[in-house]
RNA sequence: GGAGAGAUGGCCGAGUAGGCUGAAGGCGCUCGCCUGCUAAGCGAGUAAGCGGCUAAUACCUGCUUCGAGGGUUCGAAUCCCUCUCUCUCCGCCA
């Protein structure tokens, strides 16, 4: 969410700012708005101090043994204006609301303009493709191949974009996301949180799911509850409505969880394999920090998402995002873009980005610098630290062997049991 | 699912014959004093949001907030209704 009184002082700045992101038009009608508010508001607060003096007044005087009839029938009067007022002015604020609630974060000064991904910027690359001596299959068939993925039976148990993993690939997915979490908690500092997997529309409206995306997610039937969509949401929302201490950040959170989409609107696209699943698995990195911090964060951020990828050993790109290709919150984006020999192209396997206060103003997490002073808001950021799904993906076809066999990356094979190899 | 109890400031905890209670008291915290260190002691301060005034997120000032939303009343933390959540007991259950 925007800061009203930023808007209010500078229009004209804001709306070139969200021209960036092709919705200069999603400001019209707030200025007016929020005009009409503040009159609205003194004109009330001016009743409502009158009524109170006069409330006083009145039990001084039935103290003293009058009976002010004239007086507390006056106030009585008043007493409805306000009542009128009073609902002007919570419709003229849901009014505003929705239209804050609705607008996107402001780009950083820093992130390329353009319509699309086609402006996204390389920074830059990690590994080299590896050069193989046949044709390399795609996971999806390297997986069946080894009966360690299984899309029929998924099919069956809940119809299309969902993945039974099996033997050693459900092995392999339950490895990547002990060797992933044992990376951040030992070596990166964060802390291991187990959230739940469903979570209220507060929640989702602080992080910017809500209002707008609602299509994206799935609801529970005849509750206000929400499978999470990614576990940012969760972590994110744990200091919702709070006020952090003083010393108290950065405060650097990683969970795994399930991640749930409906996927509305990709019908079509990467239809077979894992890649786009109506549930896969995460491990998800979010940190709350100083507003000073938060770039120098991002990038620490992101260089801790890459390291998973470095020593599993696979090749990876990382992209600045353009205003075309940011999602809702973000003002900035990194996206961290895996190797995958099928695709012969580089596919996002991690998206990290700086929300600054975007998220803080709307789920209201603050922090106090020290003891007595004003609180402000934090600014928070989310990367995936990284997709599991997609990372098992890229492990099965970076790591296929001519006769079908998936050699384990190393650093995984303590998860597995010591197992250095998948073959049928 | 059934029965009961409760939701007050950073924390604990007063506050029901409705009125100067934004809220006693304690703890914590901040600043100052004092004791040659430490502990103890003394004094002062210590909620947030939204407006007005401002260069100001500094003063000053208004309004709102005692789980949420409605109602009664001149006036509600205090009375009434609805909802949410927490706790205890019973039932069910991994």
């Amino acid at each position: 969410m925007l800061d009203a009184r930023q808007i209010r002082a500078y229009p004209e700045e804001v709306k070139e700012q969200l021209a960036k992101r092709g919705i200069a038009g999603a400001l019209d009608g707030f200025l007016g708005l929020d005009e009409e508010r503040r009159q609205i508001l003194g004109q009330v607060e001016e009743l409502k101090s009158f009524r109170n003096s006069a409330s006083q007044e009145v039990g001084r005087k039935k103290k003293e043994g009058q009976e002010p009839t004239e007086l507390m029938e006056k106030v009585r009067q008043i007493g409805q204006e306000i009542k009128v007022l009073d609902d002007q002015l919570k419709a003229t604020e849901a009014k505003i609301e929705t239209i804050l609630l609705n607008i996107p974060n402001l780009p950083h000064s820093s992130v390329p303009v353009g319509e699309d991904e086609a402006s996204n910027v390389e920074i830059r690359r990690w590994g080299d493709p590896r050069q193989f001596g046949f044709e390399p299959l795609a996971h999806w068939d390297i997986g069946v191949n080894l009966d360690i993925l299984d899309f029929e039976r998924a099919a069956k148990l809940s119809g299309t974009r969902f993945t039974v993993y099996k033997s050693a690939g459900a092995r392999l997915e339950r490895a990547v996301i002990n060797f992933y979490l044992d990376l951040h908690t030992g070596e990166h500092g964060y802390r291991e949180i187990l959230p739940p997997f469903m979570v209220s529309a507060d929640c989702m409206q602080g992080t910017g799911q809500l209002p707008k995306f609602a299509e994206d997610m799935f609801k529970l039937e005849g509750k206000e509850m929400y499978l999470v969509p990614t576990a940012e949401v969760p972590l994110t929302n744990l200091y919702r409505e709070e006020i952090i201490g003083p010393g108290q950040l950065p405060i650097y959170l990683t969970a795994y969880t399930p991640c749930f989409r409906a996927e509305a609107g990709s019908h079509g696209r990467d239809t077979r394999g894992v890649i786009r699943q109506h549930q896969f698995n995460k491990v998800e990195l979010v940190k709350i920090v100083e507003p000073e911090n938060s770039y120098e964060e991002l990038e620490k951020l992101t260089r801790d998402a890459e390291k998973v990828l470095q020593l599993l050993g696979l090749p990876y790109r990382v992209m600045l995002l353009s205003t075309g290709d940011m999602g809702f919150s973000a003002a900035k984006t990194y996206d961290l873009e895996v190797w995958l020999p099928s695709y012969k192209e580089y596919k996002e396997i991690s998206s990290c980005s700086n929300c600054e206060d975007f998220q803080a103003r709307r789920a209201n997490i603050r922090y106090r610098l020290a003891p007595k002073t004003k609180p402000q808001f934090a600014h928070t950021l989310n990367g995936s630290g990284v997709a599991v799904g997609r990372t098992v993906a890229a492990i099965l076809e970076n790591y296929q062997q001519a006769d079908g066999s998936v050699v384990i990356p190393e650093v995984l094979r303590p998860y597995m049991g010591g197992l250095d190899l998948i073959k049928a």
